[in-house]
DNA sequence: GCAAAAGTGTTGCTTCTACACCCATGG
DNA sequence: CCATGGGTGTAGAAGCAACACTTTTGC
C-alpha cells in the first residue's frame, strides 16, 4: 500500500509568523513589506516554505531566528490556511504561528533588511492575501493563551514594574483594570520576585522592579496550581 | 518570482479526525482498524488525504461524513503534525481535527465497513504512529473548548435531562460534580429551554428534558454574554 | 413507608470591585 | 507644598461550595 502514496497529491506547505511585541504604545505585530511579485511592495506576515528535513516548528523558528536574530522565540500555532486559491500564484497550505518576543531584543538593524516595521495591532495596514485573518485569529488565541498561562512575560523585559505588565494586559484586551486590584492579584499569585531596583522614569515615588520567576511557576504547576486571568 | 514556487519541496497533506462521542457509560472514541499495511490490523484514527479542490476543513468534512454517514459535524483543528518521521512510509503533513458527534446518529451499519469501535477516552488500545498523542492533545482541546462554548450539546441528543449534562461534563473533566449546584449555574443561564416530558428511566420522580437554545445563545453572545464553565 | 433521584434553600466562605486613602518625591 | 503615580485598606456585592432539606413516585 505504501506505493499508493504516489498516487495521491502534493502540496506546497509554508509556515506564516505573527510576530507580537510590546512597549510603551501598545501591544505591536511586525510586518515586512514584500519585496517581490505577486504583490510587491504590499504589506505581509513572514513567512516560508518548510523544508524536507524539519517540522513545522522548526521551519517557524527558522524563519524568525532568519528575520529577528533571536533564537528560542516563544511560538503557538493556532491554525492552519489551506483555501484552495487564498494564494493565487500556486496552492500552498500555510501554518500559521504567533510569537512572542522581546521588542529591545529586536535587532532594528534587521528592519531595513526585510522593510520591516512595528504596527500597532489596533492600526496596521492592509495585508495580502488571507493575512489579515490570521492576525485577527492571532489576537483572538493570544487573548485566550494570555488568561491560561503567563505568557505576559515573554512579552516584557527580564525587569520590569507592575504597571508595565498591567499595561500590557490593558493592551492585549483593550480595556482598562485598576491599578490597585491588578496589583494585588498579580502579586497574589507569589510569581514575581521584587527586586531592590526602582523605575523613577514614571513617578516620582519609584516602582519597584519585578522579575517572572519560572522555576516557581513550574513547581506550582506541577502540584496543580492553575493560572488564571 | 512566482515561478520559485517550482523549486520549492511539496507534501502529502492529511487531514486526521478524532471523533468525540457520548452515552451512558461516558466519553468515547471512534477508532477503527486499519485493513491494510503498514500497521495493518492496528488502530488508528479516521483520516484521509487533503484532494486538491477542497479546504483541510472540508477535507475533514468528507472523511467524517463517509465514515459516520453524517454531514455538518462539529469539527475543530487543533493542531498539525509534521515531524519528519511521524508516517515511516512517506513524509505526511497531517492537520488534526476533533469531531463531535451525536453517539445515537451515527449508523452502526458502517462500523462493520470501516472495522471501527467505540472506546472509552479512558481505555483505549495502542494507536499507530503519533495518533496516541494526537488524542491526548485532543482531549486537552476539549477540555478548554468546553469552558468557553456550549459544546456539549454537540454530544448530546436534542432533548437531555440535568443529569446527562452534568454526567457528560464529569466525564469530560474526570471529576464529580455536585448535582444541586451544576444545575443552578448551568439553569441560570437561561440558555436551556423545559420541556412537558419526563424521563422516567432513572428516577421514580422523573427528570425533566430540556433543549439548547441555540437562538438566544446566539444572542447573548452578540450582546457580550460570555460562556463560562 | 422506604429508597433514590429531582429539585430547592441556606449558610459561610472566598473573591471581586469600586473606591478611599496614605506614601514618597521631583519640581 | 502640590501634583502624580505607587501602594495599601476596606466595605459591599457577587459568586461558589458544601450540604440540609423537601418533593415525587415505583416498588
Amino acid at each position: 500500500m505504501a506505493i499508493d502514496f504516489l498516487y495521491f497529491n502534493t502540496y506546497h506547505v509554508a509556515v506564516d509568523c505573527i510576530i507580537f511585541g510590546f512597549d510603551e504604545e501598545g501591544l505591536k505585530l511586525l510586518l515586512c513589506k514584500r519585496s517581490f511579485d505577486p504583490e510587491k511592495g504590499k504589506w505581509s506576515l513572514m513567512g516560508g516554505f518548510l523544508n524536507p528535513e524539519e517540522s513545522l516548528d522548526q521551519a517557524a523558528q527558522r524563519v524568525l531566528t532568519r528575520i529577528t536574530g533571536l533564537k528560542d522565540i516563544y511560538l503557538e500555532q493556532f491554525d492552519v490556511f489551506s483555501d484552495v486559491s487564498r494564494d493565487p500564484a500556486a496552492r500552498v497550505v500555510s501554518a500559521a504561528y504567533y510569537a512572542l518576543i522581546k521588542i529591545g531584543d529586536y535587532s532594528n538593524d534587521l528592519i531595513a533588511e526585510f522593510g520591516a516595521k512595528w504596527w500597532p495591532v489596533s492600526q496596521y495596514p492592509e495585508l495580502i492575501f488571507d493575512h489579515g485573518q490570521m492576525v485577527e485569529e492571532a489576537l483572538v488565541a493570544l487573548r485566550l493563551k494570555a488568561k491560561q498561562e503567563p505568557i505576559g512575560f515573554e512579552l516584557l523585559p527580564q525587569f520590569f514594574t507592575i504597571r508595565q505588565l498591567r499595561s500590557l494586559y490593558e493592551s492585549i484586551y483593550q480595556t482598562q483594570l485598576d491599578p490597585g486590584n491588578f496589583r494585588k492579584k498579580i502579586l497574589s499569585m507569589k510569581l514575581l520576585d521584587q527586586l531592590p531596583i526602582k523605575d523613577k522614569e514614571n513617578s516620582k515615588r519609584g516602582a519597584y522592579y519585578y522579575e517572572f520567576n519560572q522555576q516557581r511557576y513550574e513547581r506550582f504547576k506541577s502540584q496543580g496550581f492553575l493560572f488564571e486571568m
